[in-house]
DNA sequence: GTCTATATAGGGATAGAC
DNA sequence: GTCTATCCCTATATAGAC
């Protein structure tokens, strides 16, 4: 592997582990065992670094994002799209971990990330209307938007919140399927008593999965 | 004014308008026209002057967050007890800008932050509670559980997603009705429809008055 | 490409005079 | 209580040898 990569891999992980704003380019350096001039032959500065990072971020994102557009999907469905969207948060959590302290510095990244923001909220308003085309759920058009609005926000700042929520212990707290249920929960008064028994299925069968794989 | 009390209140300045890492003690002293050395008599160093902010903010917050116990509320009352909460976040709102950075150099900080979003949730979930003996909804009790969580994330994160979502146009949003309006919309599906009504009316009041403010 | 050495700058914090 | 002067440390970034 190219010590270019690999400073942007060790840098994606200590900033994860870490949080961005306590990685300097020395300790990215050192954990790597490569001079600090080393690193800045490769980068200009530790921004480039991660815009670099966020490029690759941003690819995913919207790759996984992309709509699920089939009519015929069922719970299982959806709740493997939000799964995805969750795992790529994941791999790249630092860029939730402080949102403001990363975007602040660089205007480019700001309007990306409001573009996946974006991107987010379109998609959780177009599945809504599949739903609704489908007759699985009933809204109204106004309600919608602000469902999706707070979808977006749950999906956001879901990691967020449990690191917050799990500070004192110091342990990472990994349980994406937590974060899933509670997007897809959004939906549950809109469901009807069947789709409400689909959704607890879907989600037993999960939160069990995950918790026995540890 | 004390000098002491003085640092306090531009300290909050300053924080809420740049953010608590994008100040420096230097800032604030030149900010007051006094000496950093001066500064460094009242308070030992910047942690120092963010704790006590945060009691205070802790102490506010706890008072907001008093759930309104009487039965005979309606939607008004709700709307209304929603609004003091964001207008005490909006107060302090460099807590909710960089939560995680202003936490994570202290302990006693995190700890009291979690208890307040403890009692945020456990009010949310004594609304609903309430709510349903009165039989204005209708809703399982592990349902009311996750709705409270995602209630407490919007009422957490909505500043940050607004700061977010305008960082480009540089302009502070301040548009609290629209949180409020955002976390009481959470309830819509669970409101039968004379509720919603009741809810449209309180909102296109308060949205319209907020607005014609300016 | 990689290293060592170093320049530079900024923020946190203290000493001691007034 | 307040000021000036200054120290220390850390992070970013560069220069030049190998």
């Amino acid at each position: 592997m190219k010590t270019r990569d690999r400073i942007l891999v060790t840098s994606l992980e200590l900033f994860n582990l870490c949080g961005e704003p306590n990685v300097t380019t020395i300790d990215i350096a050192n954990e790597m065992e490569i001079s600090p001039g080393n690193l800045y032959y490769h980068f200009r500065n530790k921004d480039e670094i991660i815009a670099e990072l966020f490029q690759v971020f941003e690819a995913g994102m919207h790759e996984a994002l992309q709509s699920p557009t089939d009519p015929g999907l069922d719970m299982m469905d959806y709740w493997m799209y939000v799964h995805m969207i969750f795992e790529k948060i994941w791999e790249f959590r630092f860029l939730y971990r402080d949102p403001v302290t990363v975007l602040e510095r660089n205007e480019k990244l700001q309007k990306k990330f409001n573009r996946i923001l974006d991107k987010k909220r379109d998609s959780a308003l177009l599945i809504l209307q599949m739903m609704q085309e489908q007759s699985l759920i009933q809204i109204a058009q106004d309600e919608a938007q602000r469902l999706a609005t707070n979808i977006t926000i749950t999906a956001t700042y879901w990691l967020n919140y449990q690191h917050i929520r799990h500070m004192i212990h110091r342990e990472e707290p990994d349980d994406l399927e937590a974060g899933v249920y509670q997007v897809v929960s959004h939906l549950t008064p809109y469901l009807p008593d069947e789709g409400k028994e689909m959704l607890d299925a879907v989600a037993s069968t999960y939160l069990d999965a995950s918790s026995s794989m540890g």
